[in-house]
DNA sequence: CTTGACCTTACCATGATGGGAAGGATTATC
DNA sequence: GATAATCCTTCCCATCATGGTAAGGTCAAG
């Protein structure tokens, strides 16, 4: 099978599939006498694996633990759950993070008239004095991208 | 005043100063003699304008509109809210999204045992076969919890 | 044997940010 | 005044995962 079945086959485009290669996430695929790479059914496996890891907003780092944890036979599950519960905790970390801007930002614009006039509390604010922050309530905060 | 010191007074780094700069999203600073930025508190105002937009999660594309419309004394407040608007309905879209994920991988570690066995319904998942994401939908109602 | 679909590598771009090097300017200390 | 420390400048590189493009080789069908 050739990188353009396999990318059809499994979800994961050409490009991302020599990225990964590349980046040694996957081993490097078997070679035709021309230089083709070709795939098996199993490399389609692994490519649907990391695709649907990615789904779940797994970074590559993280697709990379799993994969070696999947093709370790005797491995704990408790590895696999660790995995998922930080990634669940980094997921709900943004999500408050957003929520936070999110009450914020509903806060201006329910105060803002939206018409043809020039007063907005939304620029009031975004020009400073004032602190901000919806009150709100606590959300996490901080930054950290 | 230096690049450093509006930096401090404005929250954003000298060097990203540097980069809205060339980006043109404020314009070029002026200069000493020996080619040094020369900073206003009005230039300070305005990267503290631009600092408080980002912790809003604003791409520079739409705080280049923001500094627009704030320089704009005959503006309509209806633009603003319209950006702050859009601004929260991206918010929303990507919180859902990861929403979901988290939904998804809940559901997953709620049934793996986590201990030193090797069986995983996580693992078992991301294989394939079974569509999982949670049918959820959130549906909070029923289904566990 | 030509055409078109596919493959290869290599490079560039994204968005917002940081790091570092090389060298000049300014300031503080002796 | 000399020297050291701090600041500034520009330029280049890296991130992370992804896409685009270009130049050129390969393969299968007509």
């Amino acid at each position: 099978m050739n990188i353009g079945d396999a990318a059809k086959a499994s979800g994961v485009s050409a490009k991302m599939i020599r990225y990964y290669e590349q980046i040694g996430l996957i081993p490097p695929a078997g070679r035709t006498g021309a230089g083709y790479r070709v795939y098996t059914q199993t490399d389609v496996q692994m490519l649907r694996f990391i695709r649907r890891a990615r789904d779940l907003g797994f970074q590559v780092e993280a697709i990379s633990e799993l994969l070696a944890l999947w093709r370790d036979r005797s491995r704990h599950s408790a590895d696999v759950k660790r995995l998922a519960e930080d990634q669940i905790a980094g997921l709900r970390r943004r999500i408050a993070e957003m929520e936070s801007m999110v009450a914020t930002l509903d806060h201006l614009a329910r105060g803002c008239s939206g018409d043809d006039r020039p007063d907005c509390p939304i620029l009031d604010d975004l020009e400073g004095d004032r602190s901000l922050v919806v009150p709100a309530c606590h959300a996490g905060a901080g930054f950290n991208r």
